[in-house]
DNA sequence: CTTGACCCTCCCACCATGGCAAGGTTCACA
DNA sequence: TGTGAACCTTGCCATGGTGGGAGGGTCAAG
């Protein structure tokens, strides 16, 4: 029986807008807004308006998702699936558009690494019981004067 | 003229917004807002409707401006305002929202970093040149067949 | 024919922030 | 006294990616 499997298989016949969340990973919600943001061109619809999914639909939506776990923007998986389906592209696009993508993250880490920096010292400083002293709100405060 | 200095110390009388702002490193527009979230208090208005900050407002304002400056959000902060203001609190109330906003900041961290490193690998892959072939793409796609 | 599982569109909410519009206030300077 | 600049007010809209729900249509099995 290998037409009945559910899972990562592409569908052999078009299928709806929930089985083809099952099969990308992707909320029915998201399926929605993709379209509307115009990342799978026109979905074809049944007489009474239900969405219809080809397997390559479905394999676009496997590949936008995988796009999102990595973090990428809905603006740059644009850009992605554009140049995933011209034959022509030439790959320093892709690379430029994922190395672009890897310097905002560096950054962010980097940002939210500091954050931690700061924040470990101030636990470290805090006894952390049922009196009212606490360095931490002397740091927040301004107070400079936090340790002494 | 020690009454003239515009920069990081409290105002001896209440400033207008304006003020308010460049003292405490906090857009005007945020200075409202936050007021609307509670996290002010009662602001003073003059017969005219402008706000008015007293220095104790301005002290606050940095209290806010610093906990966001290391990533918490507008919910912790009014806690920590709370407890800040609260003469009788334990400091491991303080230390717990820390501890908290700090695991955050770890796991996301560690999210992002997981897709660095992917990222990474893509990159490394990718010879980044006019030709279509290109490996990112192939992975995003979910082919396997990455390299060979 | 009913029931339940689907599907449709449209609107609202999040969070923190920015921008703009239309109008009132204050103050210095001519 | 008038005027203009710089300031203030409220209110609405937008961002990005996602979830939730209302109100209603469709379909298949019993």
């Amino acid at each position: 029986m290998p037409s009945k499997t559910k899972s990562a298989t592409l569908p052999g016949q078009p299928v709806n807008i929930g089985e083809a969340a099952r099969l990308s990973g992707v909320s029915a919600k998201m399926l929605r807004h993709y379209e509307s943001l115009g990342l799978l061109g026109t979905v074809t619809r049944t007489d009474s308006g239900y969405r219809l999914y080809s397997a390559a639909d479905v394999h676009t939506l496997r590949f936008i998702k995988r796009c999102r776990d990595l973090g990428f923007s809905m603006a740059e998986i644009g850009e992605l699936v554009g140049l995933w389906q011209n034959k022509r592209r030439a790959s320093a696009n892709v690379k430029k558009i994922a190395q672009k993508h890897m310097d905002e993250l560096s950054e962010r880490i980097a940002a939210m690494q500091a954050m931690q920096r700061t924040l470990s010292t101030l636990l470290h400083c805090c006894h952390g019981d049922d009196r009212p002293d606490c360095p931490i709100l002397d740091d927040l405060a301004g107070d400079k004067r936090t340790a002494t």
